[in-house]
DNA sequence: ATGAAAGCGCTAACAT
DNA sequence: ATGTTAGCGCTTTCAT
């Protein structure tokens, strides 16, 4: 790189003190700088080029203005809205965010954690949708600020926020309800996932409160692959259906119920009735398009952004917990109960 | 955040300089002092909880450990496998990356572009599809590290990493050939992007060589709506199709054409043909699963950061051209020619 | 309204 | 092998 040019720079060529250039290029110290003086520094500071180092200002202020944002796999794709959410919020604000991916193990969410901290972030936005309830605590014990998103707070000491997942599940109960469905069958997210248990109540809650028959069958995980073995077994497993309808834990799960469903040559909604969860990108696009809880992930970036410069800023009460709307979108994959 | 532990403190607890501790906890220098003060000076910092600094390491060396990773939009498909791509080169070598999206805007890039330079990133991976010639060369006047990826050198003076578009295109239109079809479509991508002009140009050629009639139809967007749009005009615009295959620019505009042919009551592969690019996220499970070239997004990021970091070390000749090969996936989008 | 001086935590000469 | 000194670029008292 070439020789920066520094403030100190901008200060001769000005010739004033470093100090005053400072003060004049920063928003919350002009007013102590005569206007005219302000004038000339901006001046031959854009005339040399000058380039604040954010930097050496967080070394000196304590706060580089950067935030580690902590999740699972950016390649699942709930996590992109929600990255750019965040950044929506934070970019206008002068912050930036340092993204990593844990691959769902503990002990890179460690060491991904430590180097967020060497990094001197001033926040952290978790997430990493198991709970790794002792890193958590460490980190509020030694005064980091986070956010959680996206999986139950249970305990851990930071604001949370999550989508009505209850919510959600129960609308989806219901439309089937509604579409004449009386045996209904609940592919739950894999264990140790917030969301998979808080789905699985509600749907249990959902079909004792409409007097359906509710099956539910656990997946080993958050997968197309994971969703088609789960109803493979549950096809090849007994004399013809015993449900008429599904509801995933997730879109990828029910995207493997499609495929299931298909090899068995079974039709969906004609046979099988499908609900998804999340509405993922391309939801619209599968064959039949997939009725599906809309998750609002983007909001849930913004949001939980929003809540942790609050709670840097000192603004926010410990516990907070926001919980937003979710809405169910109804496409082609339910459909009336056949006859049977 | 509780008070912090700095290197001087772990220096006073040992009883030595902190310039030894400094030796003693870094890599190229732990040669530099004893074994038994290394151990000393190990034992007390863990027992301390000592959390280097990077930021205050970043000013004094002059290197933050940190790149910019500048893409258009995240939550375009072919992105989160490169980011985890360069992710997983850089992150065992202590790098770290701020990812932002400019959302095709040359101002926001600009505003992005210095942002990240206000943060002392060490090098920019570039992956904005279209030419910002005028930044990029601004950026190598000041001798700023970067890396082009996913779009064409074209003058810029940097190095650049790319697909074999032109191979995997020819191997769509091979393919084609061999099924039997004559009367090709290309949905050609918007114009400003490399892409889009290296693929049509290969589409042309192919054709050429296989002695096939091909039609080059404009879309205004890689995106789905572009795709179906594009596809509504030719087949609103003429009696029955005068083509019985598709070679979309990429796998959005594949399925915008699935979305169309339904829409006109046309089947695929039986009436038509449709081939993508990239095999992005889920190709494999729209319906009919769709025939596409494989772009090695992944290993293009892996490549970009290796080609990057070589650079910053200086031992990258400036103009190199890495071309990945693609391969052609055939799935059940793609049939023998319908008898007419 | 501006200047002088100190220092954030670290590393890199330069001693010894 | 270790200590001393200086300083990266900036902000922040404390003076004036």
């Amino acid at each position: 790189m070439q020789k920066r040019v520094t403030l100190t720079d901008v200060a001769r060529a000005v010739g004033v003190n470093p100090s005053t250039v400072s003060r004049a290029l920063n928003e919350e110290t002009v007013n102590q700088v005569s206007q005219s003086t302000v004038r000339r520094v901006r001046k031959v500071a854009k005339g040399l080029g000058y380039t604040p180092n954010t930097v050496a200002r967080g070394l000196r202020t304590n706060r580089t203005m950067t935030l580690g944002v902590i999740l699972p796999d950016l390649t699942n794709p709930i996590f992109p809205p929600m990255v750019r959410g965040i950044d929506s919020y934070l970019a206008p604000r002068g912050y930036s965010s340092l993204v990593v991916n844990t691959d769902g193990s503990d002990a890179t969410e460690r060491t991904l954690f430590q180097s967020l901290m060497e990094r001197q972030v001033d926040g952290l936005i978790v997430a990493t949708g198991h709970s790794n309830h002792q890193l958590m605590h460490d980190a509020h014990e030694r005064g980091v600020h986070a956010v959680m998103v996206n999986r139950d707070a249970n305990g851990v000491p930071f604001p949370t926020v999550i989508g009505d997942d209850s919510q959600g599940v129960f609308a989806s109960v219901a439309h089937l309800h509604e579409l004449g469905h009386k045996r209904l069958v609940h592919l739950a997210g894999p264990a140790g996932f917030s969301t998979s248990r808080i789905r699985r109540e509600a749907f249990e809650a959902a079909c004792n409160s409409f007097g359906l028959q509710g099956r539910v069958v656990d997946t080993v995980a958050y997968s197309i692959e994971a969703g088609q073995a789960a109803m493979d077994s549950i096809l090849d497993g007994q004399a013809t259906a015993q449900f008429t309808a599904v509801v995933a834990g997730n879109d990828l799960l029910a995207l493997g119920t499609y495929h299931s469903l298909r090899m068995h040559g079974l039709r969906c909604p004609d046979d099988v009735s499908v609900v998804g969860f999340n509405d993922m990108l391309f939801a619209n696009d599968f064959q039949p398009p997939l009725t599906t809880v809309r998750s609002p992930h983007f909001e849930m970036g913004v949001e939980s952004a929003r809540l942790l410069l609050n709670e840097i800023a000192g603004t926010q009460p410990g516990g907070a917990r926001v919980i937003l709307p979710v809405s169910l979108i109804v496409r082609g994959s339910t459909g009336a109960v056949r006859a049977s």
